[in-house]
DNA sequence: GATATAAGTAAGTAAGCACTTACTTACTTT
DNA sequence: AAAGTAAGTAAGTGCTTACTTACTTATATC
């Protein structure tokens, strides 16, 4: 209706709005993960995506033949961003540093901190792979075998080292991972879903790193002056 | 069909499937909680639920006006049932008995543990919450206002009693007790929805409570036979 | 045993759902 | 500039959804 001529009359906003498959495609489904997320999947209609992506619905299904396929397309580009290929330690140069000092502290500190950080910048991310494992969708399956387990591995590794060198006592490094793995996603999960107003604690991720390592490390229990 | 006259000519299974008012009601709460649990409640279809329930859905709407008052009855009925009424350590006597004794050990292990054994036996509820949680229904908001709140209270009250003794060293009580409870419903959380064949960590109730509560107290670091 | 009342349902209804069809642009290649 | 191709959509399709209507039992009370 007020398309037709009006790149005849006024030039300015209403160019043609096509854009390449890649950007289009990769418009619906910024739409798509938006919604998913908020609202999980049966809770999302086509209708809406489409509508957020500005896109008819036909359109949406020329690009994704299905519902459930472009879930699956989701899926696959948010395994690709937070895929093997970074785990988050190995661009982390204080983490390194810390292994290096063998400063358990600082060890357990930075790996905290940058875990509730990346958390924090990925809320939309936590909430869907919780809809996908209640739902019980394969993302979640992926995300912990993938990416969850080699968190294990990593940090059990580290434990079972310090064991080792006698520093740590004797139990099963991966109760302590589950622990420590624990505390962090807990109080994220307070943050993002459960106390999003911080009424019960309302901390930064700085001071929630610094105690939860030395929880993990030291215990409640006073030593009488050990560490400042 | 087979209903007409089943009462005159065979006597045995098809009697009248009347039911009275609560009873029914009752049966289709259970019907509703159970799917809602399972597929969340946009998941969910009232054609589903009536099946569940083996009633029609005219009944269905019968009892209850619309879906969202079914949701809300079933709130309620959780409620009553997981109510400030009877937290769970109030009847754990070796609980109280450990507090008796300022058996710390004994305190932290018995409150994980009966924590743990709850959790195990209400999946379905723990998987309602979440659901709640993301859908930002009403249950999750009153379950954690009611419910987890009077926790951090009783623990961090825990806590803050043994620092002022000075057996605890200083921290904010609740990070503390952020700190356990993350062990503990991170643990639950794995062993119900991320790993269930638990793949990673199979441990029972006894040791997982053992451990955290080991941690909580003393940490990882090595303090030379200062605990058996 | 007649009457009142509540429990129950078969068969709808309108709106919403995932998905299509048949067609119109816009850009690229020659 | 003509032809080919890909991007895009208005207007459906048939099915499912939450919810109703108009009716049929069953049971308690007198």
């Amino acid at each position: 209706m007020d398309k037709i001529n009006s790149s005849k009359l006024c030039p300015q906003p209403e160019q043609s709005n096509r854009l390449s498959r890649d950007k289009r495609r990769e418009q619906i489904l910024q739409a798509a993960f938006d919604l998913f997320s908020q609202r999980g999947f049966s809770g999302t209609t086509t209708k809406d995506i489409a509508q957020a992506a500005r896109v008819s619905e036909a359109t949406l299904f020329k690009h994704f033949e299905t519902k459930e396929a472009l879930y699956g397309a989701i899926i696959e580009a948010k395994r690709c961003e937070h895929g093997l290929s970074r785990l988050p330690w190995l661009e982390n140069q204080q983490l390194i540093e810390a292994i290096e000092r063998g400063d358990d502290r600082a060890f357990f500190y930075h790996f905290a901190l940058s875990a509730l950080e990346s958390h924090r910048e990925n809320v939309s991310f936590i909430r869907m792979i919780f809809y996908s494992a209640l739902e019980e969708h394969e993302l979640a399956e992926r995300f912990f075998a993938e990416f969850v387990s080699e968190i294990y591995e990593f940090l059990s590794q580290y434990v079972r080292r310090r064991q080792a060198e006698g520093v740590f006592r004797k139990i099963r490094p991966k109760i302590a991972v589950r622990a420590f793995l624990g505390m962090l996603i807990h109080h994220s999960l307070n943050n993002t879903l459960w106390d999003k107003k911080r009424r019960i604690l309302n901390i930064s991720n700085e001071q929630a790193a610094r105690n939860f390592a030395d929880i993990l490390l030291f215990g409640l229990v006073e030593k009488n002056g050990e560490h400042a």
